[in-house]
RNA sequence: GUGGCCAUGGUGUAGUGAUAACACUAGAGGUUGUGGUCCUCUCGUCACGGGUUUGAUCCCCGUUGGCCACC
């Protein structure tokens, strides 16, 4: 079944990605939810933000709620309230980037719980049948995220690793679907992750070899780790080069504003990243330049709301933008909020933040 | 009026005869498959005037200002 259909390529790629929870235009951006809550936002305020899907972290929520209390809840859909689609990373990025203590074995990976310090361990096998307790719509497997910079032996390794990891995946996943019997129609999406680093020749086979094993979509694993612009961009055109047309593409922790840009030229259809959330606690808003259009450098900015010259600024933080935030509150009292650190203040700034993000990727969906 | 104590960035406090430390605040940056995180940098004639000394923010005297106690 083809649950991907691209409607246009003209200038990039434009789409309809059809999960179990409903259907999704691309190309998308995901807000992240990792432990089953977009921080500081409520499911109706993310529906009111037109938010068609969301990510959550296999790796946090099987330390916490733990996978019993979602069984016992019906999976995380019903847990959160949420009755749209829900991307679930595997956790291979956050072993690599969080956990200190980790041992890797052919097997897979154990680490020390940041929550009570036990040691919990991960397979491919584990991930996808975790994963599938959660209930998600889309599936990633088990990956590892080499660092930026890395040697070519060590991304080779890596690589090599990862890619006996996909086919684990792949075949356990085919093998849960026919043991559960899950009909074709209401089955999730398995993603496989091409990584490489920055080096072509992996990054090439690296993409040959998921293809080989055949996913609902490919992500494109490894960017967004410190490289500079150009070089990801590079990684991005030899990889979509390889990647068949007709699957969706998945640009993992991708990015700022004008990196998503880049990246859907380049022909990325999803993306997810902890900017707009992350930034919008400390305060950093983003606010667009109506003279530019989104190809062209300085098509936004992003002001510091805590600083003193908003202490007595009417305006709303953007001047066009459409969010119950700017509809309604001042800079000066947003400003207020943040000095007495009340909740308010993050919850605003988050609803905001997430505007700017999803109205980019509205106006990528109909360029 | 007399006696005692004190005076250090925007604020509150350290400290030493030679390079003034810390925390907030304020200003400039950073954060990419989530730290409401953390980091980096910037902001001082050490109240004023004199003296001792190679050298004083520090020791001495005075001035001004503040706090406390007693008449």
């Amino acid at each position: 079944m083809n649950t991907f259909k691209l409607l246009s390529e003209k200038g990039h790629r434009i789409g309809i990605l059809a999960t179990p929870h409903g259907k999704i235009h691309t190309p998308f951006f995901m807000p992240i939810a990792t432990r089953g809550a977009v921080k500081n936002l409520n499911a109706d305020e993310l529906h009111k933000l037109k938010s068609e899907i969301i990510l959550s972290n296999t790796y946090h929520l099987i330390q916490r709620p733990g996978l019993d209390v979602l069984k016992k809840q019906k999976g995380l859909h019903v847990f959160i309230g949420w009755k749209g689609p829900i991307l679930t990373d595997s956790g291979g990025y956050q072993i690599f980037s969080l956990s200190k203590f980790r041992t890797l074995t052919r097997d897979g990976v154990t680490f020390t719980s940041e929550i009570d310090g036990s040691r919990v361990s991960l397979t491919p096998e584990s991930v996808i049948d975790a994963q599938l307790t959660i209930g998600s719509d889309i599936i990633m497997v088990l990956d590892e995220c080499p660092p930026w910079p890395c040697s070519y032996e060590f991304a080779k390794k890596s690589l090599e690793r990862t890619l006996q990891w996909a086919m684990r995946s792949k075949k356990h996943f085919e093998r849960s679907m026919k043991k559960r019997g899950v009909p074709l129609s209401t089955r999730p999406l398995l993603f496989g992750i091409v990584q490489g680093s920055t080096y072509k020749k992996l990054r090439d086979a690296s993409a040959r070899e998921m293809i080989k094993i055949g996913f609902d979509g490919y992500a494109i694993g490894g960017l967004a780790v410190g490289e500079p612009r150009a070089l990801r961009n590079k990684v991005l055109e030899w990889n979509t080069l390889v990647l068949p047309k007709e699957k969706p593409r998945y640009c993992m922790g991708v990015g700022k504003p004008e990196d998503i840009v880049d990246a859907v030229r380049g022909g990325a259809d999803m993306f997810d990243c902890v900017i707009p959330t992350r930034e919008a606690r400390h305060g950093r808003l983003y606010v667009r330049n109506s003279k530019k259009t989104i190809t062209q450098d300085g098509f936004y900015k992003i002001i510091r709301i805590k600083k003193m010259v908003f202490a007595n600024d009417k305006k709303p933080i953007d001047m066009h933008c459409l969010c119950t935030t700017c509809q309604t509150y001042s800079r000066s009292y947003i400003r207020h909020l943040f000095s007495i650190q009340e909740g308010l203040a993050l919850r605003l700034a988050t609803i905001h933040n997430l505007s700017f993000y999803l109205s980019l990727m509205r106006e990528l969906q109909t360029l």
